[in-house]
DNA sequence: GACATAAGCGGACTTCAGTCCACATCCTCT
DNA sequence: AGAGGATGTGGACTGAAGTCCGCTTATGTC
């Protein structure tokens, strides 16, 4: 199978549509009005307790702006964690193994999952609070194919291709989604330890279960 | 550990509040008109694409009582599947074994997930609907304590009591819920059956990891 | 059977996400 | 530098969810 080689200045599957490289001065200008107050009104008053409206009349540009550069409620919120999102991506393509290439595929699958369960601490709120509304859903946001290529890669490098190597995938993807995680620390009120280390023992599960018989005790 | 019995005349975390006993003959009338007029406009332009000024005048009421009756969109669409979650929750409380009582503890996981898995083909549909749009979300649904408590107590039953057993719970719950079975059906596209199997592989490898020792070829 | 009252009813109203389009601004090309 | 076209802007508008409250009606009591 031919493997297309990325794009050398763009990252494939990125979280959002990256900024145009001509962006015109008032564009820009109206972009970082627009970022700045919506963090302002998510500081001041809580992720969902500010209109639309809101954010236009904070920033001081009018609806169709806010509409034109970021399609909906839930990419504004992304976008406010995009730096950090693409940062976490980095890490996960080209960074320094154990989470980037390089470990051994289990060392490298329970890096991700602890690395994801960290970046979800303090940021799965402004993914929630996007998927709340109207907006893309989690299955449907591009970043989710990167992540579910990446586990199942990793997965199947572990317990080479069977009937429910993808499902089980999807299994191990699972609890790393934003809704499942706040379910986790705010209603069973779960330490962010406890969340890794509940998710590792899935994994091991997982691994074990369908483990090449050589590795077998 | 002391096990209560259900009291004789209620099932206790009811998916949905139930009628009270003493419906005046007009609201009776309204709520049937309701659930006929949503089914159908479900039936004749597909379950997203009605108002719920359009249920009002299909069903000849006014919008107040449509919002008495039931609190919002992801209420009623949940009413519309009411008596088969009902019927659902029966089985497994007091049904015929394997999915009701008197199975061996894993025999009966795997029985849950398989019957859970088949009620969502054909009905999940009716409850990601409803979660799309503001009302309650599926972590805070009275119902999903009750499979949660139900998987729980099953899988400390087959594995003890360890520090991952309840987040163990928790992953084998994930993937029987509306948004992540659509997905596979869906946007995977895969066969119920193909996921009732990677289901099963899931709950044996949660099984098999953690069981007591003396289970272990 | 008439009355009192609590329960039910209906639709105008509010709020908010998202669309649309006439107008303004900026960048490029000559 | 100026013209012209592409791009960006703002706010009025639409459609839908959910609330509110004065009116209506069923039911239990005398």
């Amino acid at each position: 199978m031919p493997h297309v080689a990325p794009p050398p200045f763009e990252l494939p599957m990125s979280s959002s549509p990256r900024t145009p490289e001509h962006e015109r001065a008032d564009a820009r200008r109206n972009r970082e009005r627009i970022l700045s107050a919506t963090a302002r009104l998510v500081e001041r008053v809580g992720i969902d307790c500010f209109s639309m409206d809101d954010v236009a009349a904070e920033a001081g540009v009018g609806k169709g702006t806010l509409y034109r550069r970021f399609g909906d409620r839930s990419s504004l919120l992304r976008a406010l964690i995009s730096d950090p999102e693409q940062a976490f991506q980095d890490e996960l393509i080209r960074g320094a193994p154990p989470l980037g290439p390089g470990a051994p595929p289990a060392e490298r699958l329970h890096a991700f999952g602890d690395a994801m369960l960290r970046f979800l601490d303090g940021h799965a709120v402004y993914i929630q609070a996007g998927e709340l509304l109207g907006g893309v859903k989690r299955y449907g946001h591009p970043v989710h194919a990167l992540y579910r290529t990446h586990v199942a890669l990793l997965l199947r490098q572990c317990i080479g291709e069977g009937p429910h190597t993808e499902y089980l995938a999807d299994a191990l993807l699972g609890p790393l989604g934003a809704e499942p995680f706040l379910y986790q620390r705010k209603l069973r009120e779960l330490t962010l330890d406890e969340i890794c280390n509940g998710w590792h023992a899935l994994a091991d599960a997982v691994l074990a279960a369908s483990a090449p018989p050589a590795t077998r005790p």
